[in-house]
DNA sequence: CCTTTATATTCATAAAACCATATATACTAC
DNA sequence: GTAGTATATATGGTTTTATGAATATAAAGG
């Protein structure tokens, strides 16, 4: 796959987007109400930012049921994945990162119930 | 010193930033006109963004007599000297970065007269 | 002083990005 | 079928960002 780095970098250049992935980077899978309630947002906006990040091929999604998954696209380019793994532990302890694991963590009635870490 | 990873990210975020930061890491130190040439761009549109990188302390400038000189920030967290290089390394074969390092070796009266590898 | 060269900044405009709200679609269970 | 939940998209407004053109500053050399 292809992606120019200005558009890579411009897709991280928001801090909605940023957060998700480093929530996908830590967690593997989430879905959409996951991901909302964590972030604390809205759902039509993260359901925006999702599309923006479907769309440049960073993220991919997969329907089960009336729930629909998120997670990083392995073949991602290495440089990409090199960046988005440093990325992701250099800002993991540092807030809003941290806080939005955390409340993760204790949402409620969680789809399959999983569990963090 | 402490860098937002969104801020961060934004500046890469385009692509005239990004070919100036790809031929700093390649060179080490390069004045304005120089970099001007590289790039093909007007001088103003390249004062401009080295001024956002400059805010940003991403890079670092000193004068020598008429001339400025720019070079990466050595002081950047980890993480981002990570992304830098592997974004340099990634791209630097790709249009338009590579042509942007043939344009440089290719100026005449390059002050210092430095020649590229 | 004046001229030239190098660099920075200001200004007005245009394009892009983000947002909240409202609405639409899709699945599940009855 | 209807109701409820999950997710996506469309609309309109506001803010941010990038741009070219013009102008300003600073150094060097007469």
């Amino acid at each position: 796959m292809n992606i120019k780095a200005e558009h890579f970098f411009k897709i991280l250049a928001d801090l909605t987007r940023l957060r998700v992935l480093v929530l996908l980077s830590r967690e593997g899978e989430l879905c959409v109400c996951e991901l909302t309630h964590a972030l604390g947002e809205i759902q039509p906006k993260i359901s925006r930012h999702l599309a923006l990040l479907r769309e440049a091929e960073i993220v991919l999604d997969r329907r089960q049921g009336q729930w629909i998954y998120y997670r990083l696209n392995p073949k991602l380019p290495d440089w990409t994945q090199v960046v988005l793994t440093q990325t992701t532990e250099g800002v993991a302890k540092q807030i809003p990162f941290s806080r939005d694991h955390r409340a993760l963590c204790q949402m409620p009635n969680r789809p399959g119930s999983a569990c963090c870490a």
